[in-house]
DNA sequence: CGGGCACTTGAGGACGTTCAAGGAGGGTGG
DNA sequence: CCACCCTCCTTGAACGTCCTCAAGTGCCCG
């Protein structure tokens, strides 16, 4: 039933997963619908059970950060208020826990609490590195960074076909650039011959090294 | 003793602090000295007494992030290791603890444990902030973010003067910008009347509603 | 007093944005 | 099933912001 590369999951028995199985409830969405909104206390916790999600953060001048891109596996709903929106790229299925009976069950299961806390420091991860890569990153860099990312984490990727759940404006407002720039910048790489694009929504890495390089963060 | 601003400290009993304190060594540094390098595995925990430092990531390829800048009351080193280093701008003064030593104590003293979770909500939060300022905001509008963030932080500062203890290149990294762009921004503010330079290392804000519109992150 | 570092300012150029137009795909209703 | 529309993507041209390179000034510290 649970994913077990999902790291909440992780080294839990199958008593265990049960256990938590019992606590959860399906929520299904379509595409482009908001599994938690901005601003709203948080009710629940959730994990991907299937398709991509975006964290965006809109201001009220209507200028939009996007945080993160979600995959299978991720947990949604750490933080006591819900400071971003989580909105359904694919059609989606999560697990929803109640947040409160989920650290009670944490505080019984050593190994779930183990696995939040995981949770806790890969997120911080993360968040520093896309810091590094919003203050320091160029264009075609920050795309290859995302192409790398998506290639770890996409369930299906390979070199050969790297499907992008998102649209450009999301890449936008996740490298912190505009539409215009990612569209030119895919089309640089692919002319540079790093990529191939397969179509509007997918693509090849051609040279894995040169794109790592240009990408990674260290 | 302890510094009632912490957040660390925050409603602990006389008792509890002596407590802590029993734990705790004073660590002395000078300008521009390490409190913690990047990269090495956390040994122990600071909360910051007296001076500013700088939490920053450099990469192999000699680009550097600044991910915050630190002041009195906080604490250094909740992640497993060091994910960045931490240098002092001033003259420092910290308070030690054993990492293992004080997540005993968390245990015991329920407050403190409390504290620890509100501290990580708090970075949480402003790396948030820091995500969203970078990837959207422009020069001018990343210099009032930080007049403003200067402004709530700095135990001394006031809107007639608030002490930049960083210097120009520390800015720059930190707002992902260039010393250059950073120094003609603060000039085109001086010069747009929002501000007045009262020196190389301190400024008036003269606008306050302005420069905090112009800083705002919501 | 000298040297070095930090800060400022200028000129020119690169990178990314804005504005505008055109095309391609997908979904809906006739 | 086709026509239409809408959204998304791409491309071009002009512009603006920020960066790079370079020079000059001021200040702190030895």
């Amino acid at each position: 039933m649970f994913d077990k590369n999902s790291v909440l999951y992780r080294s839990l028995s199958t008593k265990d997963l049960n256990l938590l199985g019992r606590h959860s409830k399906m929520k299904v969405l379509g595409k482009r619908q908001y599994l938690c909104e901005q601003n709203t206390p948080r009710d629940f916790v959730y994990t991907i059970a299937s398709g991509c999600a975006v964290a965006e953060r809109v201001s009220s001048s209507g200028r939009r950060q996007v945080l993160s891109f979600i995959f299978p596996g991720d947990l949604i709903g750490l933080s006591e208020q819900y400071e971003f929106g989580v909105k359904s790229l694919t059609p989606l299925t999560a697990h929803q826990f109640d947040h409160q009976k989920l650290h009670e069950l944490a505080e019984r299961l050593p190994l779930l609490g183990e696995n939040l806390q995981d949770i806790r420091k890969l997120v911080l991860s993360m968040m520093l590195d896309q810091l590094y890569l919003l203050g320091q990153k160029k264009a075609l860099e920050r795309l290859c960074y995302l192409f790398m990312h998506l290639l770890e984490r996409l369930p299906n990727a390979d070199v050969s076909c790297v499907e992008l759940p998102m649209t450009r404006l999301d890449i936008a407002d996740y490298l912190g650039l505009t539409v215009e720039t990612v569209s030119r910048s895919i089309t640089k790489l692919k002319n540079s011959g790093l990529i191939d694009i397969l179509g509007p929504h997918s693509i090849a890495i051609l040279d894995l090294d040169r794109v790592n390089q240009m990408g990674v963060i260290d």
